[in-house]
Formats: structure tokens, C-alpha cells, sequence
DNA sequence: CGGATACGGAAGCTCCGTATCCGCTTGTGC
DNA sequence: GCACAAGCGGATACGGAGCTTCCGTATCCG
């Protein structure tokens, strides 16, 4: 008998719901608001007191820590579903796409995958061994500019990603156009497209400026 | 005798020094921290007590409204030099490149420029007809992409702005990459050359990350 | 059915930025 | 020079926001 023995019963079936819930509405609101977003906004949106949150997690870091593995995992797979496209220039861009469009819908991505001094290295770690060879390929065949690295994949989803999270109320799809424009640009020499969609008007594209960062 | 006179004597020397100065280090506060500043750190960079700048503005609106117009007259001017390069594409692109420069260098820049609900008709007004005719003669000289607008360039100045805001303290030059892969993207057929300067490091880039917004 | 487990959410704490107030200093007109 | 209006400084009041705790109540499960 361990006088420190840790758990006697199993828990409560509605405390594993519970649990649950509170990870999948903290996923949406901080995809949605940002880890800006407060826990009583996650505790809403599962449907459970700020109390039960607070039972289950020490802290906000702890449910933020809980959400690092699935959007990692998320990457990777995005990652290895490229490696299958034979063209080495449209897996690539179809890579880059994909981090750029999980960027778009989830406004917290880059604070949940990248916490505190570790996370950098284990990101890379996890992801490098399958993107770094979508860059190799893309630029052996002439499909990627010289010198670009997946460092560049980070900043342009950030790019890309100040822009959805300023344009989400006004067109949920404006993104798409800049994404189109900063892929183009990763091009050794680009045969652009007519971007689309179509540009925002005026006074939207300029209402946004009002409110970065 | 207007018993209303409002003023009977100039104002002393030493107030009107004051008011330029807190002026001048309310842009360079705005510009490096942000206009999430407060009006503390104002103060002290202008070298005066708080209590100094809420005799001059009646609050932080005023101090932002103040600098509204010089912000707007460097736009023009950027337009206008702009206007005098006889190459199309050269006299377009240096104008993107400038407005971005402006806005990686003032971290304020966006928020001073668009406050409250006129400012976007204010902003056009004044800058329209001398950029849109950049943008014209840029596109019948076929150097740049069909459909692109005024509005495109609010946007692109935004994306980089995002990646200097998060890169400054890192590396004060590394928008310039992205800068110029995304004036790369704004030309119909881009002849691309090398990204310069260098790539960051990964674990700079993925740092960059955890911060935005 | 009864005790253990878990829940809910009001209330307290702390931090931060805005704005005020008033005793002290300085410039200016006579 | 002198007197007083004009201006200054900065401690502090104020308000709001987010994080976290606490405990009376509800729910589960043996």
C-alpha cells in the first residue's frame, strides 16, 4: 500500500467530458480572438464555469501548453501530404498554402506553437525533416527562388495572417489575395495570375490599417 | 471690450518649446512602441511631467490627432517624388517601397493615419490623385499585375509592417526581405533575383511568432 | 441512499493606463 | 527688481480588465 498513491477511482465520466469540452471551445476561441482571449471566454464557450476550467487547469498556460501538440501535428501533416505531390513546385506551394490557410483560421497558431524558450527547437525537430526536402526539391527544379528557407515559411504565414486577422469581418476571403501574391513571389520568376479575390474597397482596406497590432 | 476675450497676452516662450516638444516625442514614442504607448512614456521622453501634456491635449485623441497631418504630407510627398521618375514601374515600385519603409520604421503609422470614421474619405481625398495615377501608368507600361489597386499597397504596407513590428529587436533590416518578395509579387511576370538580406535564423523567425499580435 | 467528486459563478486581487489636483517654479510686464 | 499670472511636475485617485479563489450547491456512482 503507497501511502502516495495518486488516484483510487477513475474520474467522474461528466469530468472527462468536461475536460474535453473546455479543450475543444479553448481551440475555437483562441482560433477565433487570439490568446488575447480570456479563460471565462473559453469557459462560455464550452458551456462550463470559469470554476471547472480552473479545476482542470492550473493556469492559462496550462490549457495553451494542451493545444501544442495537435497544431503541430496539424503542420506535419500538412507537410507530409506534400511530399506525395509529384511536381516538386506544387508541393511546395501547396505546403506553403496550407501553413498560410492554417495560419488564416486560427488567429493564436503562431502563440501556441511557439512558448517559451523550447518550443523553437522542438518545432523544428518535429518539422524540419519533412519540409526542409519540399524546399530542396522545389529549388533543384527551378520552382523556388534562390536562397529561400522555411524560416520564410514562418513569416509569410505571419504576413498573410496579420492580414486575415484585419480583414476577417469585412471579407473572411481577402486573404486569399495576398497569399496568391506572396506565393507568386517565391517564384525564380514568376508567371503571375490575376490575383484574386477581387480587392477590397477603399474605405475597408483602409479602415484595417486602423487596427494592426 | 469683449468681456469673452479670449486671450489677452501670447503664450509664454516656454509653453509653445514644451508643446513641440512633447509633439516630437509623442512621434517618435508612437513610432517605435506603438500608439499603445501611454501618454507616461510621452512625457518622459519629451522631458516634462505628465501633468505638462494634459495642458497641452485634453487627452491621448488629441495627441494622435496632432500628428495626423505630417504623417498624411510625407505619404504625398512620397507620391509626388514618385510621380517625377519616368520609368513607369520604377516610379510605382519606388512608391510601394516607400510607403512600406514608412510604415516598417513607424510602428504607429497605420492607427495615426486612421482614426474615427473620416479619415479613410480624408485619406483618399488627399492621396488618390496623385498615387492612382502611379498606379495606372505602371499598369499600361505592363509593369504590374492586372488588377491591382490603391488599396493593395494599405495592405502590402501592413504585412510587411506586421514582420518588422515582430523582427526590430532581432534584426532591424529583415523586412526588407519580404519587402522586396513582395513588390516581386506585384509585377504581371516577375523577373525575380536573389531575397536579400539574408534569411533570419530559425529560431529568430519562429520566435517572431509567438508575438504577433 | 450517502459520501465523494465536481460544478458554477460571484467576488477579491492585482496590474495598468488615464486623468486630476494642487503646491511649487518660472517667465513676463511694469 | 518685483509681483503675479502662467506654467510645471508628479503623486495619486479612478476605472476597467483579466486572473484566480472559494464555497455553497449539484451530480455521480458504489
Amino acid at each position: 500500500m503507497n501511502i502516495d498513491a495518486p488516484r483510487v477511482h477513475a474520474p467522474r465520466a461528466d469530468a472527462e467530458r468536461n475536460r474535453v469540452r473546455i479543450l475543444d471551445a479553448a481551440a475555437s476561441v483562441f482560433a477565433e480572438h487570439g490568446v488575447g482571449a480570456t479563460l471565462n471566454d473559453v469557459a462560455r464557450a464550452a458551456g462550463v464555469g470559469i470554476g471547472t476550467v480552473y479545476r482542470k487547469f492550473p493556469d492559462k498556460d496550462a490549457v495553451l501548453d494542451a493545444l501544442f501538440d495537435v497544431k503541430v501535428d496539424n503542420l506535419l501533416r500538412l507537410a507530409t501530404e506534400a511530399t506525395r505531390e509529384p511536381d516538386a513546385g506544387a508541393a511546395f506551394r501547396g505546403f506553403l498554402l496550407g501553413v498560410i490557410e492554417a495560419r488564416a483560421n486560427d488567429r493564436g497558431l503562431g502563440a501556441v506553437i511557439m512558448r517559451g524558450e523550447n518550443s523553437a527547437a522542438e518545432l523544428g525537430r518535429r518539422l524540419a525533416p519533412t519540409v526542409e526536402p519540399l524546399i530542396t526539391r522545389a529549388r533543384a527544379a527551378g520552382e523556388l527562388r534562390e536562397g529561400f528557407t522555411g524560416q520564410d515559411v514562418c513569416i509569410l504565414s505571419l504576413m498573410v495572417g496579420a492580414v486575415a486577422d484585419n480583414t476577417r469581418d469585412v471579407d473572411p476571403r481577402a486573404w486569399h489575395r495576398y497569399a496568391q501574391l506572396v506565393i507568386d513571389g517565391t517564384r525564380p520568376s514568376a508567371a503571375a495570375e490575376r490575383l484574386s479575390p477581387d480587392s477590397l474597397p477603399f474605405r475597408d482596406a483602409a479602415a484595417v490599417l486602423g487596427r494592426a497590432r
